[in-house]
DNA sequence: GTCTATATACAGATAGAC
DNA sequence: GTCTATCTGTATATAGAC
């Protein structure tokens, strides 16, 4: 079995490897790579060349992989639509708001830092008019925030908490933590930081529900 | 004098028009028509075609009147700066903070809706890496936020209000006000509405002022 | 001052060699 | 299954006609 060189030297499939693992394997890294440069370029400025590049790979084999640009740019939407249905689980009136706000919060906050790039990439989207979101934002994910507005209606009805628009509150709460992933360049430049630690997300965490439940008539389980 | 036709058949002279006349409306609407198309598409993704065709005059007028995509680019990151700091008055610890706050929130509301395209523009930059506003960031606008946050931290020792830290609360408004601008696409699907009216507007600047304002324990003026 | 025509580079996509 | 060579369209930019 031969070993293939790219020009740029980097092996195509390393030795030992089966042709599904060397199949698997190169897809994995165009998609990190498209990821990467969809999510600083957007759909249009993105070329398929840079994400070769980065993949370490020819660029017609990232055609022969996935088949086109557009077809490549609709799996990486749907692969972070995925990793946010996955956190997603339902609420009742029951539960308790500051658990469920606080929660609602952190796993945010967790998908933008484990995935600030497919972060930027739904956000370059979305600041594009959502081409190709438009279904999803008009659809599924309407559904969904309009379910979760009348169960914190609900907790203000019952005295649980002020009685704020519930949509603002979400918007409030998605735009606050999206911020540290999409406006990275922005924050890193004036904090002066490198890059954001462990511990400064959790500061962060921390700061954005003591404001936010504070701010809507939320008190803390332990208070 | 002749009144020369485009291919499309728009006047790039119109009847009466001295030559600084023209030169000024042309490239209003250049700026115009510009300033949509970075917005959309970021500094690769746009074309000078669409820029023209946007504008409705011939590609090479754009070229003419602006020199070069880059240098229209840097001019309107420019004229976005201008008005960015054309709101940003000086603070002094004497300030009443629910006052002061309560302006800063509405400012930068005011500036979002007043120039949505503007402000996707500079969000579009920064989304990239912001390579051509590193310099801005890391100096006068790190400078103004330490400024502010300086002033926090005093209100705070003087119990006018809870000890936040003062730059994850610019952040935080700065990103829940631009969320209204920048990711319009997504606040009308979930709304379904097909723009946002002033008094929606209103409620929305009114809902954030009083969730951060009692977030951060700052009590309004009027209680 | 404005427009048409063109130069040159690079985009996405495909055919066919190996 | 992978890579080289190429097709076709469009990008920025410029030269020169009017």
């Amino acid at each position: 079995m031969t070993q293939w060189k790219t020009p740029s030297g980097r092996s195509v499939r390393e030795k030992g490897e089966t042709n599904g693992m060397t199949r698997e394997r190169n897809e994995r890294e165009i998609l990190a790579a498209a990821e990467r440069v969809f999510a600083r370029h957007g759909y249009r400025g993105a070329s398929l060349q840079d994400i070769a590049e980065q993949a370490g790979l020819p660029k017609s084999n990232v055609l022969y992989y996935m088949g086109s640009k557009r077809g490549l740019y609709v799996r990486l939407l749907e692969r972070m639509m995925e990793r946010w249905n996955a956190l997603l689980d339902d609420i009742s009136v029951e539960d308790d708001p500051a658990e469920v706000l606080e929660a609602f919060i952190r796993s945010k906050m967790q998908l933008s830092r484990r995935h600030p790039e497919g972060s930027r990439l739904f956000a370059a989207e979305i600041l594009g008019g959502a081409p190709f979101l438009q279904d999803y934002l008009r659809g599924g994910l309407r559904d969904w925030v309009q379910a979760r507005a009348r169960i914190f209606e609900q907790w203000a009805e019952r005295g649980l908490m002020d009685p704020v628009d519930p949509v603002w509150l979400i918007f409030l709460i998605w735009s606050a933590t999206q911020h540290y992933a999409d406006f990275e360049a922005q924050v890193l430049g004036i904090t002066g930081k490198e890059e954001l630690s462990d511990a400064d997300v959790e500061r962060i965490t921390a700061f954005l529900t003591q404001v936010i439940l504070k701010g809507c008539g939320v008190r803390p389980r332990e208070a």
